[in-house]
DNA sequence: CACCATGTTCCTTG
DNA sequence: CCAAGGAACATGGT
């Protein structure tokens, strides 16, 4: 699930229902979401908390607790969701699901830390953090800064964006997005695009990503899904996928199919070892 | 069985 | 030394 949009609003639902809460007890069922902290340190650590906030950075969700007496500091959980990660505070009679990682009593209801491919983590670990480029919606994110990135760099563009140092959050399937927009191949090196082209990915970039968080926020969550917590966000084009979001993504997963813009039809390559969508004819 | 998958990290290669 | 590429991680869908 997890690109910077639907974090965003994943974060945004978080903390309409966590704030206040407080960890009566935890559950590590997976060792591995955990890492590099011990499944018994998260158990003791967390034990007692309370949520005050939810940040997010990135494609990580910060979860800023309070402990139980003034005299303790703060605590900050580290959430990723990987590749299939989600979260959400259920009711405690709902069935845990098959791949719960990581449990949290709540006393009435509880959060679920769910990950098929053990990807993510929930951690107390917060080095890879404090590494991240700027917000891409934020200030610190100009078109400037995204040149300076460029510059040097004899990558492919598409690459690129998603190294997470440079600027955070960008992923995969928004990465092929901005690039369509902005009309600009995923395979130009970054040191070859001129100012303007680099203006126009950087305006491509924030559009796109504040395109799909305002589609994932008009997209009825249902995070309490009896059985089916994914009733709630679907992030690819299958069947399933409310029609809002597939309209939206314009050459991701769409190969073979004719473009929007100019009805060639769009490609599909590897880089990097992963796959990038394009229309040859609108990307130069 | 083969190939694909929204991500990050580690190791190797050049 | 650095940049870039590829494999690994683990599970499920097609």
């Amino acid at each position: 699930m997890p690109e910077l949009p639907e974090v965003e609003v994943l974060v945004r639902h978080l903390n309409r229902v966590l704030p206040g809460k407080k960890i009566l007890h935890v559950e590590v069922l997976r060792p591995k979401s955990v890492r590099p902290n011990q499944p018994e340190e998260i158990e003791t650590k967390l034990k007692g908390f309370q949520f005050v906030r939810v940040e997010r950075r990135g494609k990580y969700l910060l979860f800023h607790c309070s402990g139980p007496r003034p005299s303790h500091s703060n605590l900050v959980i580290v959430g990723h969701l990987g590749m299939t990660g989600r979260m959400y505070v259920f009711g405690k009679i709902e069935p845990l699901p098959k791949h719960a990682a990581v449990v949290l009593d709540l006393g009435p209801e509880r959060f679920v830390f769910e990950d098929t491919r053990y990807f993510g983590r929930f951690s107390l670990d917060l080095r890879a953090v404090s590494l991240l480029g700027p917000e891409p919606l934020g200030g610190g994110f100009t078109s400037k800064h995204l040149a300076f990135g460029f510059a040097k760099s004899r990558q492919p563009v598409k690459t690129r964006l998603l190294d997470q140092t440079m600027v955070a959050g960008i992923g995969n399937i928004y990465a092929s997005e901005a690039l369509f927009r902005a009309g600009i191949s995923p395979r130009r090196k970054c040191y070859s695009l001129s100012a303007l082209e680099v203006q126009d990915l950087w305006r491509s970039i924030r559009a796109v990503l504040r395109q799909a968080i305002a589609a994932g926020s008009t997209v009825p969550l249902n995070f309490a899904g009896a059985g089916s917590p994914d009733g709630l966000f679907y992030y690819g084009r299958g069947p399933g996928a409310p029609a809002s979001y597939r309209e939206r993504l314009l050459v991701y997963d769409r190969h073979g199919e004719p473009c929007e813009r100019c009805g060639a039809a769009i490609r599909r390559i590897t880089q990097a070892g992963r796959s990038s969508f394009f229309c040859p004819k609108c990307q130069r």
